[in-house]
DNA sequence: CGAATGTGCACAATCGGTTGTGCAACATCT
DNA sequence: AGATGTTGCACAACCGATTGTGCACATTCG
């Protein structure tokens, strides 16, 4: 091509020379104010032609530092590999791009440590807008985004210091119990305790989700004992871990279990082979989706977060001139399967 | 804190001022030039402290507008949510940042044309390395960064113009396929016939896991039928619509199957449950891992790619001066489960 | 005591765009 | 013909860092 292999880019300098005009109404050519800035027609055909044959790409870091906008969005995750957050970040990413702008995710382990060092790499990166998707610590995000003037949003987790975005837990929660109790009905049951297992009891989600597991239970006349309520956190192996104790203190399977996540379902489900059971000797219900999983087991009920419509609601807020730090928007999730 | 509403943010020479000397002088004490400028210690040290206290942070597009080097590597990727994709991101990431390089990723929905784009994108924030993972089209990926003057790698597909990481894609299948024979010779099945499904004919790793198929089919004296082998793409509705298709011929489940990805497996097991058949009326291997699916059948054989290795390549060949670009490492997968 | 060497820092150009402003050249009106 | 308005563009000052260079002052040496 027209590269020799010093590979020097072109810049709007170079187009001048080629074009017999000057840089500045190159800029303006290539970035549509031309007319604005009464550049014949004529001339802009001419430059727009020359850039588009030598291959011009602008320098986004040059046109960044002079507009004092960077066209970056930043997101931090949790991690990536569980359907519900790439599912997030493909959704994220998607619609940035629709917009003309550019995502840049990072996924930070649940590590508060690393929450902070990604939002400050990417405040250093001049983001437009952070979204902290599941933050432990999303207020000392927003409060790192507040002094450099940045937007933050809360995603999945909720925070006070900036507009959050989260599923309706507790609705979630209590249809998906419901969903199991009208299974667990259906099979005449010995006893109707169901286990609830995974999570983490600070994090609002999981209380959220305890309450409406609560509350459907109760409006069946049901009571629920502490002792059925585990949030061992998410990992797989907390969950195995978990289960293998409270099983220690029975002799048989609870008749139905409601699964904080499918992260947690997969240690319980580990757990269940090894002692020789199947998942369908019970009722399951999971917060979360997998397709994979619900390929396997179509008798399980999961809550599948609405990730399509709570990221439209992120980008609604993002548009909001100076939105309300206290805003908070719930998104239902669907029931699936069972 | 001290931001005031305005929030600009601070600069070199604010903190000049305040430190009551020069820009350049900041510059060199934070970027860590300062013993060669033979800045006194004693002025580092007040820069330094004054610069934490008002949480300076530099502007990442102005440095490197002025050092050509934006500090950014990029990788596109077919999609993030399934294991094996979400886990090179996951390690890219992390492998970036430990470097102090800032990743972005980009998913590009097996799309050539937004393959394209997204590498546009990238080149225009100047990234120093574009990793194309599962590229459909790599070699126009790497012809772009060539013309920029930008290294570019493949990862799991290998393309002509730049260095390719890729699995050991035929030796997997044939270890993969032995595995299933083992498995078989010892239940004495009726035949051994195992349908190969999933994948697309014309890409590399779907070529050479039918390679590794047949030839390790052969090692047992065993003939391979092509009617038995049907690269029906990835998606699972295609898996499951071809496996329809081959069974309207057949009166019993084939006993074994090699299904070329999760996503495949997604599929084949929609049908199997549609049929009332259960995964394990089969012996099945997989090409491709997932812990859930992997807790719900310990039978179930997969072939896990060395992703952290895979990735620790990447990065070895990011380091090499001038790589080959005819360059192919081969990365053996592990045989889990079975 | 003057020359040579070393120390500590500031100046100013530069990276590649963007944008406020100014000024010719030409057209229109009185 | 001169005043006024319009069209079409170029100039130059930024944005915030980096870095080659130069210069004042202090120290050491012959």
């Amino acid at each position: 091509m027209v590269s020799d292999s010093s590979a020097k880019r072109l810049t709007i300098y170079d187009l001048a020379r080629l074009a017999e005009t000057s840089p500045s109404t190159v800029s303006a050519v290539l970035n549509g104010t031309w007319q604005r800035r009464r550049i014949s027609k004529k001339l802009a055909n001419k430059i727009l032609s020359i850039a588009q044959s030598e291959g011009y790409s602008a320098n986004m870091q040059a046109r960044a530092l002079r507009r004092e906008r960077s066209g970056i969005i930043g997101m931090v995750l949790p991690l990536y590999d569980n359907r519900y957050f790439s599912s997030i970040a493909q959704h994220f990413e998607s619609e940035a791009r629709r917009r003309g702008l550019f995502a840049i995710v990072a996924c930070t382990n649940r590590d508060p440590a690393q929450e902070r060092e990604a939002a400050r790499m990417m405040l250093a990166y001049r983001v437009e807008c952070l979204v902290s998707t599941g933050a432990t610590d999303p207020d000392t995000i927003s409060a790192m985004c507040d002094e450099s003037g940045v937007a933050s949003i809360n995603l999945d987790l909720p925070g006070g210091k900036a507009p959050s975005i989260i599923s309706n837990n507790r609705e979630g929660a209590q249809k998906l119990t419901h969903a199991i109790l009208d299974q667990l009905a259906s099979q005449a049951p010995s006893d109707d305790t169901i286990l609830f297992i995974g999570g983490r009891a600070e994090d609002h989600n999981t209380r959220e989700r305890i309450a409406g597991f609560t509350q459907a239970r109760t409006e069946r006349g049901l009571t629920t004992s502490e002792a059925d309520i585990i949030p061992c956190d998410y990992a797989a192996d907390k969950a195995q871990v978990a289960l293998e104790a409270y099983m220690r203190h029975r002799t048989t399977l609870p008749s139905a279990m409601f699964v904080n996540s499918t992260i947690s379902l997969e240690g319980i489900v580990r757990w269940l082979q090894q002692g020789g059971y199947q998942l369908d000797d019970m009722i399951v219900g999971c917060f979360d989706w997998d397709p994979l999983a619900a390929a396997f087991h179509p008798h399980l009920i999961m809550a599948r977060q609405n990730v399509g419509e709570m990221i439209d609601r992120v980008f609604g807020v993002m548009d909001t001139p100076s939105p309300d730090a206290s805003l908070l928007i719930e998104v239902q999730p669907d029931i699936m399967g069972g």
